[in-house]
DNA sequence: TTCTCTGTTTGATCCAGGTCAAACAGGGTC
DNA sequence: GACCCTGTTTGACCTGGATCAAACAGAGAA
């Protein structure tokens, strides 16, 4: 409950709102004109810090609103009642926290800052009645739902088909693709998850992750120094993944 | 791509629209008053036919509308170039299809009826419409993909944490209080799908789905003839889905 | 500098579930 | 009736990844 009782904090100079945002194409605003995105700025009014190891939210926890992430990044998880962990999902700049909150009206994962982050935060109420005002408005947020759907499809076809060493490939690939997407190096990145957190997204232990993580290096596709990780066979790590075995 | 061809059926007596069903409060329908639910018949003119083992849609094609089960029941499965096949969901009446084609206008996945089914079809495009006037509308529109992400996230912890017949305990338990949803017997019902395709959304071969069955056979849990099973202690099962093991 | 704490790597062994194979059961057709 | 054909069950064996255990590496703290 700590995470809850965290003050939201309002930063004082609103001009770097949407409109102000390098990350529009990424998140929320994209597909709105300049006089839509001003009104979704005077939605987007307060934001949120949360330290590396902090709740965002909770799972239980009454669901009011969702969050795009403005720096740092996040993990979500569900937690069995036995303690058994399983990260459902990384997230970075520019993505879209709290999505699972709305079918029940509370949260039913958890969201835990990987490093020291901000987020935006949306009030899910005012982000409806502004969507049914602003087609392009609703019509991004649907797509930002479906793209959270297929995603998760991805990541069951990755549980329940794939070997360990095409599930790390995936992963690494999936990275790649995103720090890109954000103007950062396709081959060289830090990750911001334990190695235990990889497993847990992956369905795998640690040390399997670990050893995957040595055998890749040995096969000369990734150069790994604890969490600096550097590509240096992209198409190695994809063929990897469609050819699971010489079998 | 014959499921494409096929020409969608339009029923003559329209007077079973939304409206009539008696599946209003498990589907779209739920939390409109009777004048919003007529505006929604108007959308909902249209339904097609779909036999057993047809697909209502495939992986590729352009995404025109989302589909709500009438009558049958379907599966949702995502197939890697290599062949490897994911189911990703069991659908049941009342549930909507097609979701994960909003995100980039084309379906990620194919959807293909267990059985002689029916489907209405929802035209996304004046879904989205409507639902910008009628706030009822947007709002379980909502719920319903967030109820999508959220049922991900179980499966994904199925997945990734839990043992062989944990998962096929916790399948048993969802079909068990999905059929009681639809006002069935909790206890007796018929799998509409084989071993190989239950195995493959949890993620097991079809060896293991048939073991697990005949093993909570002898333990007096359920009592299997083929596809027809009836469930004979509940708390049973729900007991070895939180206690994995006696170790 | 050394000590501690957390996360990572690596080795040795084990076992749940995969693989291969054969028998079986029910439903449809001729 | 006999004959498929598809899906299911069961048995015997194998292996990828889990488990257990120990060493190691970097980041802070004192």
């Amino acid at each position: 409950m700590k995470g809850a009782s965290v003050v939201p904090i309002t930063v004082a100079g609103l001009k770097s709102a949407c409109s102000q945002c390098n990350l529009q194409e990424l998140c929320l605003p994209f597909g709105l004109d300049d006089s839509e995105i001003n009104r979704l700025d005077e939605l987007v009014a307060t934001r949120r810090k949360v330290k590396r190891q902090q709740h965002l939210y909770r799972a239980g926890e009454a669901f009011e609103a969702i969050y795009a992430i403005r720096t740092g990044s996040f993990k979500t998880d569900v937690i069995l009642e036995d303690g058994r962990e399983q990260v459902t999902g990384f997230q970075m700049t520019g993505e879209i926290l709290g999505l699972d909150g709305i079918s029940s009206e509370h949260h039913s994962c958890n969201a835990v800052a990987l490093e020291d982050s901000e987020v935006c935060i949306i009030p899910f109420a005012k982000l409806e009645e502004l969507s049914r005002e602003v087609e392009a408005l609703q019509h991004q947020f649907h797509k930002v739902m479906s793209r959270e759907i297929v995603r998760d499809h991805g990541v069951m076809m990755l549980l329940g088909s794939m070997r360990a060493e095409e599930r790390l490939a995936a992963f690494l690939l999936n990275m790649s693709q995103r720090f890109t997407a954000r103007g950062f190096s396709p081959a060289e990145f830090h990750l911001r998850m334990t190695r235990e957190e990889i497993g847990s997204y992956l369905g795998l232990k640690l040390e399997t992750v670990s050893r995957a993580f040595s055998r890749f290096q040995e096969d000369g596709l990734v150069s790994v120094q604890q969490k600096h990780i550097r590509i240096l066979d992209i198409p190695g790590l994809k063929k990897l993944m469609h050819h699971p075995q010489v079998t």
